[in-house]
RNA sequence: GGGCGGGUAGCUCAGUUGGCUAGAGCACUCGCUUUACACGCGAGGGGUCCAGGGUUCGAGUCCCUGCCUGCCCA
């Protein structure tokens, strides 16, 4: 073996015998035939956007530790890697990417339209590829165990086939529709969001209170829904007010406009305002029934209403508690177009919705809002610039009452960070609300893990609790069970390229007024339209049968703003075909071109019938595909499906020429555990829970109610989230990241890997104080930081070198803040931390220490060891004893998902145990004992397969050496061979036995290492020279014991005793205290320190007091000999005496030194 | 505003159902080129366990209040 183990020189190799080995690859049918368990776990696919980071290292290494601890334990592993399409992030990226490189704008491709889009979307799929490469090539280079040849990717055929079979199933049973609601819209990005991708921002506003004057309605417009022109309104003076009872009214000038004052911190809205609204119960309501307002500029007059929702003033009886009302005016400007709130109060009281914005968010006059009146100034402008403006008019006018400083939260998009719009548009969800979905999902979890209060009880004894979806550490399960408490319709369109499109085609016609598609139909009303649905896909479902597309065409029928509306949904694409056998070659006339069996044209028309009804309608299959694509958690919420081949496991094993993709589904799912991030359990987890048990909900039990299905996996382990030292989030734009490429560059895979499960505690986030590698010297060192303008404390932008304070460097975070640009002068310094030496330092020694037992080795050890064996000592069977129970300790760790105890065990097990103890005491006597080189030899090889998971690269290499061995074996201890190519990877756990645990030999050695630590602890106060032989003196009986034990060999190695005397020490000495007996060592050196000698014994006396108080103490206190329990109060007695006589010697020693 | 964490040595963290004088690694001090390892070995110094109150014979641990801090949700 090498003198140094330099990770770099064996990585690459190490990686190549496993794949050469096929050592990841998983066998579904081993788990149908019953030869062997299955242990399952689906990486939560990376987004295809970026390189991994240091957070996405931590979550694959902890499941690459749980992957190779159960393949070692005999499981059949499939840890099923793959990646994310990641829609919005990655179509940013590359919009961002081509600006630049080719100068032009997403909006450049949309003019050449459906070409324009798939020339956009193949510069993203151009990156994809790149990124897909980069970020299997990282989890390679960490180690990853994945089954490398079931690569999967969410937008793969694969996949892209479970999308559309899902979508299709749930629009079919009706929990996909379409619907015009407010969404939240990104201006930037230009798609509507997920209420989960909004994220709440703190920001510092103004509460601005505006007056909208009085006035009554004048003759135009009849209804109250539309609204009138101002010109003939009349105003309502204050003396009419007074004349109505409106309290205060007198306060004012009799003949002037009276007005009422609405709060908004967004002003600009004020012109999509189709009504003022107030409490029912405020004692202004009654005088103001019946009136309106006219919108200053814009002139539209618009009704008082009265509504609940409004919060009254805390002075005119609003609920104190409230904060709201302590600000509130009592009248609510109600914008159903740009809020939620004033969206359902539109719905409640019919009132119209007037759209002022286009999709970037300026304000405009072509997206809905045509009454603009003198208000043509704001049109063009931006959110913020119309704010402005609205305001300088508003005050310029008079009618602004007040403007005060004022902090809220706003939600901004997750992507583009901006404030986000609620905006109507036309949208797809789906009714995640509903109980198979929702309440399924509820029902799924742990009994125990669930709280009171159920409103979801669980149903039939469909699933035994005791098999529900667990949560570690468990206080997450509250995290899940509330988000599908509060969880509200799932919006999954997005107008965006890169994703899958929605598989819907639509015919839209307008009705000409009072026409209904059959005149003896009552009404357009639900009914009459579920009836016509019906006939409808009656019709379809024949058609598609004759052209070999059973089942996969689907309608749904609805009449909607006075619009005919078909929505025909294909599974397939193979039915999506049908949606080109008409084509209009002459631009005026639809034609039939494919060709179509006779019986199939008969039911085309059939079809057609129902559509062409209205002569504004295109024939039903040549109608327009749904822009829009979904969102990307539709795709990854099917991810536990998709890879294993839902729905169609024999096309995917035809287009992947993987065979056994069919056994994989039922063999592996559910797996066994999903290791994510918390902020996932909303966005993935609960999706997945949903969809997994909702499609499977057949095969599971044909009896069982809609959604009770299958689990996805049945363990759910939420990794901490790595910060920098200051507990903040590591990101681009602070330049505190760690890349765990330059990590495993300087410290080894096997470094990083040991370092993120030794940090990863179930407690606590993770920090990780980043520090720097200066570019000059190479050396590691801690940076300066200053404050960034969001108060975060970064890295300043440029550092000196600490060792020539002359040469200087630039951070990450100079470099992202644009503030300086590295050059030859001032290189970049990467970033790093220094715990990763840890990591390094504990492989380097588990390399020497195995470098040193193999030396050991070179003689042939004991074949069949009998721990009982009078050739083992004291040492021997306590290394035994300690290998079992770390083994022990090691299982129980890794069953609770305690990764960090896990590492602590090994460390402790290697580095305290083995080396600083074992290893000493058997270096001058491995050479001549067989039974003690077994017990090496066992030791080490169990230590490897313990550490293995967690340091893969190392432990590899090293068991390259060990397979060249003769084996030996201690009975006890199972150490199964490798089951393929000699490989660690492959090679059993280790099992031991409870008979090779030994208390009572663990604590004779734990005396033992009392003792040596006591001589050393003398010796080192006397300075004594490590290489001096000393002399110990002890009693008659203690010498007769260590004689018993065979220790006094142990004594010299460790403690540099070269004779035991059970005389006292004639000349000088130090005496010391060995439990109630009273020792003694001498020869220390020519002469005793006699100055160490008395600060050792003073510093002693004083502990000794110190104890001799506390436990008298204790045991004074009556309460506690009553009531604690016997055996604790006579080990404080027995302490007690033992303090009480070492202190006496102490004493008596120190009297001697005079 | 609601929910969930965290506050223990200079730093990063352990501390199981309350029970020996609260532990580890790094950093620091002293000694050691001891034939595996200086990325090492041996020894050592360093802690009002955030504050206040309570329960208890006994509280870092349980309860209450407050302060600081992080995350999630609204």
């Amino acid at each position: 073996m090498p003198k140094q183990f330099r990770p770099r020189d064996h990585e690459d190799r190490v990686r190549q015998g496993w794949e050469a080995a096929r050592a990841f690859h998983a066998d579904p049918d081993r788990v149908l035939e019953g030869r062997a368990k299955p242990y399952a776990i689906l990486i939560p696919p990376p987004n295809v956007t970026a390189a991994l980071h240091l957070g996405h290292a931590l979550n694959n290494t902890l499941q690459d530790v749980l992957a190779r601890v159960h393949r070692m334990k005999g499981y059949e592993t499939l840890w099923m890697p793959g990646t994310d399409h990641a829609g919005i992030a990655t179509q940013t990226v590359v919009e961002k990417r081509v600006k630049a490189l080719e100068g032009k704008s997403r909006a450049d491709f949309a003019q050449d339209g459906e070409r324009g889009r798939a020339a956009f979307v193949e510069r993203i799929q151009a990156f994809k590829d790149e990124y897909e490469v980069r970020i299997t090539e990282q989890l390679k280079r960490m180690g990853c165990s994945c089954d490398w040849e079931r690569q999967r990717f969410t937008m793969d055929e694969v996949c892209a086939r479970a999308v559309r079979e899902a979508f299709f199933q749930l629009f079919k049973a009706g929990l996909i529709s379409r619907g015009k609601r407010l969404v939240n819209w990104d201006p930037v990005t230009q798609t509507a969001l997920a209420d989960d991708e909004v994220e709440m921002e703190e920001i510092e506003g103004f509460f601005y209170s505006l007056r909208y004057p009085l006035v009554h309605r004048g003759s135009v417009g009849a209804g109250q829904q539309s609204l009138a022109a101002g010109e003939d309104a009349m105003p309502v003076t204050w003396n009419e007010l007074a004349v109505r009872g409106y309290p205060g009214a007198d306060e004012h000038p009799g003949d002037a406009q009276a007005w009422v004052t609405v709060a908004t911190t967004r002003p600009e809205t004020y012109l999509g305002d189709t009504a003022v609204a107030m409490n029912p119960k405020d004692p202004r309501a009654k005088a103001l029934r019946g009136l309106f307002v006219e919108l200053p500029l814009v002139g539209r007059v618009i009704p008082v209403i009265e509504d609940d929702y409004v919060v009254m003033p805390e002075a005119l009886g609003g609920d104190a508690s409230d904060p709201k009302a302590q600000f509130a005016t009592g009248f609510l400007k109600v914008t159903p177009g740009h809020d939620p709130n004033d969206y359902e109060i539109g719905r409640r009281h019919e009132l119209p919705i007037i759209n002022i914005m286009a999709p970037d968010a300026s304000i405009s006059d072509q997206h809905g809002w045509n009454d603009v009146g003198n208000a043509h100034l704001f049109v063009g402008k931006s959110r913020e610039e119309a704010r402005m403006l609205v305001v300088r008019e508003f005050e310029a006018r008079g009618w602004l009452e007040r403007k005060s400083p004022y902090r809220h939260s706003v939600g901004h998009s997750y992507r583009s960070h901006v404030p986000i719009e609620p905006y109507l548009s036309d949208q797809w969800y789906v009714k995640v609300t509903d109980d198979s979905l929702r309440g399924a999902a509820l029902r799924a979890m742990a009994g125990e893990q669930r709280s009171g209060g159920d409103a979801h009880p669980t149903g039939g004894g469909v699933e035994k609790t005791e098999d529900g979806l667990r949560f570690f550490p468990e206080r997450y399960a509250k995290t899940f069970e509330t988000w599908h408490e509060n969880i509200r319709d799932w919006c999954i369109s997005r107008q965006l390229w890169w994703g899958h499109r929605i598989p819907v085609w639509s015919l839209r016609a307008e009705l000409p007024p009072d026409t209904l598609p059959f005149p003896d139909w009552p009404d357009p009303s639900d009914v009459g339209v579920s009836e016509f649905e019906t006939e409808y896909n009656e019709r379809l479902r024949k058609f598609a049968a004759l052209i070999g597309c059973a089942g996969q065409l689907y309608a749904k029928c609805e009449w909607r703003e006075g619009d005919y509306c078909i929505d025909v949904c294909a599974a397939t694409e193979e039915a999506e075909r049908v949606f080109t056998l008409y084509s209009k070659p002459d631009g005026s006339t639809w034609q039939l071109h494919a060709h179509l069996e006779p019986d199939a044209i008969v039911a085309l028309r059939r079809i057609e019938e129902m559509t062409r009804l209205n002569e504004s309608l295109d024939p039903v299959f040549s109608a327009t595909r749904d822009p829009d694509v979904l969102d990307t958690w539709f795709s990854s919420a099917l991810w536990p499906l998709s890879t294993m081949g839902w729905p169609d496991a024999d096309a995917a094993a035809n287009a992947t020429g993987i065979a056994d993709f069919p056994s994989l589904l039922p063999a592996f799912n559910p797996t066994n555990v999903l290791v994510t991030g918390r902020d996932i359990i909303t966005l993935w987890v609960s999706r997945m829970v949903m969809f997994n048990r909702w499609f499977t909900d057949q095969q599971q039990n044909p009896a069982a109610r809609q959604g009770e299905g299958r689990l996805p996996f049945h363990h759910v382990y939420i990794n901490p989230i790595i910060q920098d030292g200051h507990g903040q989030r590591m990101s681009k734009s602070l330049g505190n990241g760690v890349d765990p490429l330059d990590i495993i560059e300087s410290h080894g895979a096997d470094a990083l890997r040991y370092v993120l499960c030794q940090v990863a505690t179930s407690t606590q986030d993770i920090r990780l104080p980043v520090d720097l590698v200066c570019p000059h010297t190479g050396k590691t060192f801690s940076p300066k930081f200053i404050r960034n303008s969001q108060g975060r404390l970064v890295p300043a932008p440029i550092q000196e070198c600490p060792a020539d304070p002359t040469k200087k460097m630039v951070t990450a975070f100079g470099l992202a803040s644009g503030q300086v640009k590295p050059s030859p002068e001032l290189p970049l310094a990467r970033n790093t931390s220094a715990k990763f030496d840890i990591g390094r330092n504990f492989a380097t020694k588990l390399w020497n220490a195995a470098r040193f037992t193999l030396s050991m080795l070179t003689e042939p050890a004991t074949p069949v060891l009998d721990p009982a064996s009078p050739d083992l000592g004291v040492a021997d069977r306590w290394m035994l004893s300690r290998l079992a129970a770390a083994i022990d300790a090691v299982d129980v760790a890794v069953a609770r998902y305690e990764f960090s105890v896990y590492a602590g065990q090994v460390y402790d097990l290697l580095w305290r145990d083995f080396c600083d103890w074992y290893l000493e005491i058997v270096k001058p006597t491995a050479a001549h004992n067989p039974a003690q080189r077994a017990v090496l030899r066992v030791a080490l090889d169990a230590m490897l397969r313990l550490l293995h998971p967690i340091m893969p690269f190392v432990t590899e290499v090293i068991y390259e050496h060990i397979g060249t061995l003769p084996t030996a074996s201690v009975q006890g201890l199972s150490l199964d061979a490798p089951d393929r190519a000699g490989l660690l990877c492959r090679a059993g756990w280790p099992r031991a036995e409870a008979s090779l645990r030994d208390q009572a030999i663990e604590s004779t050695f734990a005396r033992m290492q009392e003792l040596i630590t006591a001589i050393r602890e003398v010796r080192a106060q006397h300075q004594v020279h490590p290489r001096r032989p000393i002399t110990l003196h002890v009693s008659i009986e203690l010498h007769a014991e260590l004689r018993a034990l065979g220790v006094m060999e142990m004594l010299r190695t460790l403690a540099g005793v070269e004779r035991i005397e059970t005389v006292p020490p004639a000349g000088q000495a130090a005496e010391f205290t060995f439990g109630p007996q009273r020792l003694a060592v001498s020869n220390l050196a020519d002469a005793i320190d006699a100055e160490a000698e008395k600060s050792r014994l003073e510093k002693l006396i004083a502990d000794l007091n110190k104890s001799v108080a506390a436990l008298s103490g204790r045991l004074a206190n009556p309460g506690y000999a009553q009531r604690a329990p016997a055996h604790l109060v006579q080990e404080t007695r027995d302490e007690l005496e033992r303090k009480k006589a070492e202190l006496a010697v102490a004493i008596e020693a120190m009297e001697k030194q005079g």
